[in-house]
DNA sequence: AACCTTTATCGTAATATTGCAATATTAAAT
DNA sequence: ATTTAATATTGCAATATTACGATAAAGGTT
Protein backbone atom coordinates (compact mmCIF):
# COMPACT_ATOMS: atom_id res chain seq x y z
CA UNK A 1 0.00 0.00 0.00
CA UNK A 2 1.10 3.14 0.96
CA UNK A 3 -1.17 5.34 -1.45
CA UNK A 4 -3.50 7.66 0.78
CA UNK A 5 -7.40 6.53 0.46
CA UNK A 6 -8.38 10.53 -0.20
CA UNK A 7 -11.98 9.30 -2.23
CA UNK A 8 -13.28 7.88 1.34
CA UNK A 9 -13.14 11.24 3.32
CA UNK A 10 -14.79 14.88 2.61
CA UNK A 11 -12.99 17.64 0.09
CA UNK A 12 -12.60 19.86 2.41
CA UNK A 13 -11.25 16.80 5.02
CA UNK A 14 -8.83 16.22 1.99
CA UNK A 15 -8.13 19.63 1.56
CA UNK A 16 -7.05 20.62 4.73
CA UNK A 17 -4.35 17.16 4.22
CA UNK A 18 -3.20 18.44 1.62
CA UNK A 19 -2.16 21.97 2.52
CA UNK A 20 -0.89 20.74 6.36
CA UNK A 21 1.30 18.20 4.41
CA UNK A 22 2.55 20.81 2.35
CA UNK A 23 3.96 22.63 5.29
CA UNK A 24 4.83 19.31 7.27
CA UNK A 25 8.29 19.73 6.75
CA UNK A 26 11.14 22.15 8.34
CA UNK A 27 12.61 23.09 5.14
CA UNK A 28 9.23 24.08 3.79
CA UNK A 29 8.16 26.04 7.13
CA UNK A 30 11.40 27.91 6.60
CA UNK A 31 10.77 28.94 3.20
CA UNK A 32 7.72 30.42 4.17
CA UNK A 33 8.69 31.87 7.10
CA UNK A 34 11.86 33.67 4.55
CA UNK A 35 9.22 34.50 2.15
CA UNK A 36 6.91 36.16 4.88
CA UNK A 37 10.14 38.07 6.01
CA UNK A 38 11.32 39.72 2.55
CA UNK A 39 9.59 42.81 1.73
CA UNK A 40 9.16 42.18 -2.34
CA UNK A 41 8.67 39.15 -4.02
CA UNK A 42 11.46 39.19 -6.11
CA UNK A 43 13.10 36.16 -4.07
CA UNK A 44 15.86 34.53 -6.23
CA UNK A 45 18.38 33.78 -3.16
CA UNK A 46 15.95 31.42 -1.33
CA UNK A 47 19.18 28.94 -1.56
CA UNK A 48 21.09 30.41 0.01
CA UNK A 49 18.83 30.94 3.38
CA UNK A 50 18.35 27.00 3.12
CA UNK A 51 20.62 24.06 4.38
CA UNK A 52 19.70 22.54 1.62
CA UNK A 53 21.23 21.84 -1.51
CA UNK A 54 19.63 23.58 -4.75
CA UNK A 55 18.07 20.61 -6.63
CA UNK A 56 16.20 19.82 -2.56
CA UNK A 57 15.02 23.20 -2.33
CA UNK A 58 13.66 23.49 -6.12
CA UNK A 59 11.41 20.23 -5.10
CA UNK A 60 10.33 21.99 -1.86
CA UNK A 61 9.19 25.55 -3.90
CA UNK A 62 7.39 23.13 -5.95
CA UNK A 63 5.44 20.90 -3.74
CA UNK A 64 3.90 24.20 -1.73
CA UNK A 65 3.66 25.51 -5.37
CA UNK A 66 1.22 22.09 -6.14
CA UNK A 67 -0.36 22.72 -3.01
CA UNK A 68 -1.10 26.29 -3.81
CA UNK A 69 0.57 27.56 -0.39
CA UNK A 70 2.79 30.19 -3.03
CA UNK A 71 2.79 31.04 -6.23
CA UNK A 72 5.35 31.33 -8.58
CA UNK A 73 6.30 33.96 -11.66
CA UNK A 74 9.03 34.20 -14.04
CA UNK A 75 10.77 37.05 -13.57
CA UNK A 76 13.33 37.69 -16.39
CA UNK A 77 16.20 35.83 -14.80
CA UNK A 78 15.07 34.62 -11.95
CA UNK A 79 11.70 33.44 -10.65
CA UNK A 80 9.52 35.45 -8.52
CA UNK A 81 7.77 33.65 -5.40
CA UNK A 82 5.28 34.65 -3.32
CA UNK A 83 2.84 33.27 -0.46
CA UNK A 84 -0.52 32.81 -1.49
CA UNK A 85 -2.56 34.48 0.64
CA UNK A 86 -5.97 32.34 0.06
CA UNK A 87 -4.76 29.03 1.02
CA UNK A 88 -3.13 30.16 4.25
CA UNK A 89 -6.53 32.07 4.68
CA UNK A 90 -8.39 28.82 4.56
CA UNK A 91 -5.76 27.53 7.44
CA UNK A 92 -6.48 30.56 9.55
CA UNK A 93 -9.77 29.58 9.36
CA UNK A 94 -9.59 26.33 9.61
CA UNK A 95 -7.73 26.53 12.89
CA UNK A 96 -9.68 29.31 14.22
CA UNK A 97 -12.81 27.36 13.75
CA UNK A 98 -11.68 24.38 16.03
CA UNK A 99 -10.32 27.01 18.68
CA UNK A 100 -13.47 27.72 19.33
CA UNK A 101 -15.20 24.14 18.82
CA UNK A 102 -12.86 23.76 21.84
CA UNK A 103 -13.66 26.49 23.21
CA UNK A 104 -17.54 25.52 23.56
CA UNK A 105 -16.80 21.78 24.25
CA UNK A 106 -14.23 22.58 27.52
CA UNK A 107 -17.57 22.37 29.98
CA UNK A 108 -18.54 19.20 29.00
CA UNK A 109 -15.47 16.94 28.23
CA UNK A 110 -12.35 15.63 30.37
CA UNK B 1 18.35 9.85 1.93
CA UNK B 2 14.85 10.01 2.56
CA UNK B 3 15.91 11.40 6.15
CA UNK B 4 14.50 15.27 7.20
CA UNK B 5 17.45 17.40 8.20
CA UNK B 6 15.71 18.70 11.54
CA UNK B 7 18.49 19.65 13.15
CA UNK B 8 19.23 22.35 10.71
CA UNK B 9 16.07 24.27 11.27
CA UNK B 10 14.77 26.28 14.27
CA UNK B 11 13.14 24.63 17.24
CA UNK B 12 9.78 26.41 16.13
CA UNK B 13 10.40 25.45 12.62
CA UNK B 14 10.38 22.21 13.36
CA UNK B 15 7.61 21.73 15.93
CA UNK B 16 5.07 23.78 13.40
CA UNK B 17 6.73 20.84 10.70
CA UNK B 18 5.88 17.88 13.21
CA UNK B 19 2.12 19.49 14.34
CA UNK B 20 1.63 20.26 10.09
CA UNK B 21 2.83 16.40 9.27
CA UNK B 22 0.47 15.02 11.65
CA UNK B 23 -2.31 16.88 10.29
CA UNK B 24 -1.57 16.02 6.66
CA UNK B 25 -3.73 13.10 6.18
CA UNK B 26 -7.24 13.07 5.28
CA UNK B 27 -7.88 10.62 8.11
CA UNK B 28 -5.89 12.63 10.64
CA UNK B 29 -8.41 15.17 9.66
CA UNK B 30 -11.15 13.41 9.59
CA UNK B 31 -10.52 11.88 12.99
CA UNK B 32 -10.10 15.65 14.65
CA UNK B 33 -13.20 16.43 12.94
CA UNK B 34 -15.10 13.44 14.75
CA UNK B 35 -12.93 14.10 18.18
CA UNK B 36 -14.19 17.56 17.80
CA UNK B 37 -17.93 16.67 17.07
CA UNK B 38 -18.91 14.30 20.33
CA UNK B 39 -20.21 15.88 23.25
CA UNK B 40 -17.79 13.46 25.24
CA UNK B 41 -14.12 12.32 24.98
CA UNK B 42 -15.44 8.38 25.37
CA UNK B 43 -14.56 7.44 21.76
CA UNK B 44 -14.42 3.99 21.93
CA UNK B 45 -16.03 4.12 18.10
CA UNK B 46 -13.90 6.22 15.96
CA UNK B 47 -13.28 2.97 13.75
CA UNK B 48 -16.71 2.94 12.73
CA UNK B 49 -16.29 6.23 11.47
CA UNK B 50 -13.53 5.90 9.30
CA UNK B 51 -13.40 3.83 6.04
CA UNK B 52 -10.42 1.88 7.41
CA UNK B 53 -9.09 -0.98 9.02
CA UNK B 54 -9.15 -1.33 12.68
CA UNK B 55 -4.88 -1.37 12.77
CA UNK B 56 -4.68 1.97 10.72
CA UNK B 57 -7.17 3.97 12.43
CA UNK B 58 -4.83 2.89 15.82
CA UNK B 59 -1.72 3.53 13.70
CA UNK B 60 -3.56 7.02 13.04
CA UNK B 61 -4.80 7.59 16.77
CA UNK B 62 -0.40 6.92 17.62
CA UNK B 63 0.21 9.38 14.91
CA UNK B 64 -1.90 12.15 16.48
CA UNK B 65 -0.80 11.39 19.86
CA UNK B 66 3.18 11.29 19.48
CA UNK B 67 2.61 14.68 17.97
CA UNK B 68 0.77 16.11 20.68
CA UNK B 69 -2.54 17.15 18.59
CA UNK B 70 -4.04 14.23 20.87
CA UNK B 71 -4.26 12.73 24.29
CA UNK B 72 -5.13 9.38 25.12
CA UNK B 73 -6.55 7.46 28.28
CA UNK B 74 -7.33 4.23 29.39
CA UNK B 75 -10.93 3.81 30.66
CA UNK B 76 -11.96 0.85 31.11
CA UNK B 77 -12.19 -1.09 28.76
CA UNK B 78 -11.77 1.34 26.14
CA UNK B 79 -10.09 4.48 25.17
CA UNK B 80 -10.72 7.73 25.68
CA UNK B 81 -8.90 9.71 23.14
CA UNK B 82 -9.43 13.84 23.22
CA UNK B 83 -8.20 16.65 21.41
CA UNK B 84 -5.43 18.37 23.47
CA UNK B 85 -6.36 22.11 23.42
CA UNK B 86 -2.42 23.23 23.84
CA UNK B 87 -1.18 21.88 20.12
CA UNK B 88 -4.17 23.41 18.40
CA UNK B 89 -3.69 26.81 20.36
CA UNK B 90 0.24 27.40 18.77
CA UNK B 91 -1.13 26.33 15.19
CA UNK B 92 -3.66 29.27 16.00
CA UNK B 93 -1.19 31.47 16.83
CA UNK B 94 1.13 30.30 14.10
CA UNK B 95 -1.33 31.06 11.40
CA UNK B 96 -2.71 34.09 12.82
CA UNK B 97 0.71 35.36 12.72
CA UNK B 98 0.80 34.78 9.40
CA UNK B 99 -1.97 36.28 8.24
CA UNK B 100 -0.46 39.20 9.85
CA UNK B 101 2.04 39.50 8.12
CA UNK B 102 0.14 38.72 4.95
CA UNK B 103 -1.92 41.99 5.68
CA UNK B 104 1.03 44.37 6.64
CA UNK B 105 3.06 42.99 3.24
CA UNK B 106 -0.04 43.64 1.24
CA UNK B 107 0.94 47.10 0.06
CA UNK B 108 4.46 46.53 -1.40
CA UNK B 109 4.14 43.48 -2.71
CA UNK B 110 2.89 41.77 -6.09
C1' DA C 1 -12.35 -20.26 33.68
C1' DA C 2 -13.92 -19.39 28.90
C1' DC C 3 -15.46 -15.85 26.05
C1' DC C 4 -16.14 -11.41 23.98
C1' DT C 5 -14.84 -6.67 23.03
C1' DT C 6 -11.65 -3.20 22.29
C1' DT C 7 -7.29 -1.43 21.19
C1' DA C 8 -2.28 -2.18 20.22
C1' DT C 9 1.53 -4.30 17.92
C1' DC C 10 3.99 -7.03 14.44
C1' DG C 11 5.09 -8.17 9.90
C1' DT C 12 4.99 -7.01 5.34
C1' DA C 13 3.88 -5.10 0.72
C1' DA C 14 3.10 -0.98 -1.98
C1' DT C 15 4.01 3.60 -2.51
C1' DA C 16 5.77 8.27 -1.21
C1' DT C 17 9.21 11.40 0.46
C1' DT C 18 13.75 13.30 1.03
C1' DG C 19 18.09 14.58 -0.64
C1' DC C 20 21.62 15.31 -3.93
C1' DA C 21 24.81 14.85 -8.12
C1' DA C 22 24.45 15.41 -12.81
C1' DT C 23 22.32 17.55 -16.37
C1' DA C 24 19.02 20.50 -18.79
C1' DT C 25 16.78 24.81 -19.52
C1' DT C 26 16.22 29.65 -19.87
C1' DA C 27 17.39 34.31 -20.19
C1' DA C 28 20.48 37.97 -19.34
C1' DA C 29 25.31 39.70 -20.08
C1' DT C 30 29.52 40.05 -22.45
C1' DA D 1 27.60 33.42 -30.39
C1' DT D 2 29.55 32.28 -25.92
C1' DT D 3 29.50 32.66 -21.35
C1' DT D 4 27.30 33.25 -16.98
C1' DA D 5 23.64 32.92 -13.57
C1' DA D 6 19.37 31.06 -11.83
C1' DT D 7 16.12 27.57 -11.65
C1' DA D 8 14.16 23.03 -13.12
C1' DT D 9 14.36 18.19 -14.19
C1' DT D 10 16.16 13.56 -14.13
C1' DG D 11 17.79 9.58 -11.92
C1' DC D 12 18.75 7.23 -8.04
C1' DA D 13 19.59 5.67 -3.16
C1' DA D 14 17.95 5.83 1.60
C1' DT D 15 14.23 6.18 4.42
C1' DA D 16 9.32 7.04 5.70
C1' DT D 17 4.43 6.40 5.19
C1' DT D 18 0.19 3.96 4.41
C1' DA D 19 -2.57 0.10 4.75
C1' DC D 20 -4.03 -4.29 6.40
C1' DG D 21 -4.08 -9.33 7.95
C1' DA D 22 -2.70 -11.84 11.81
C1' DT D 23 -1.95 -11.82 16.40
C1' DA D 24 -1.37 -10.10 21.09
C1' DA D 25 -2.89 -7.77 25.30
C1' DA D 26 -6.16 -6.24 28.71
C1' DG D 27 -10.40 -5.65 30.74
C1' DG D 28 -15.28 -6.81 31.08
C1' DT D 29 -19.12 -10.51 30.87
C1' DT D 30 -21.28 -14.84 31.40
Amino acid sequence: MGATKTDHFTDKQNEMALLAKAIGHPARVAIIDYLLSVNTCICGDIVKELPLAQPTVSQHLKELKNAGLIKGEIEGNSICYCIDEKAFARLRVFFDRISNKIEKKKSNCC
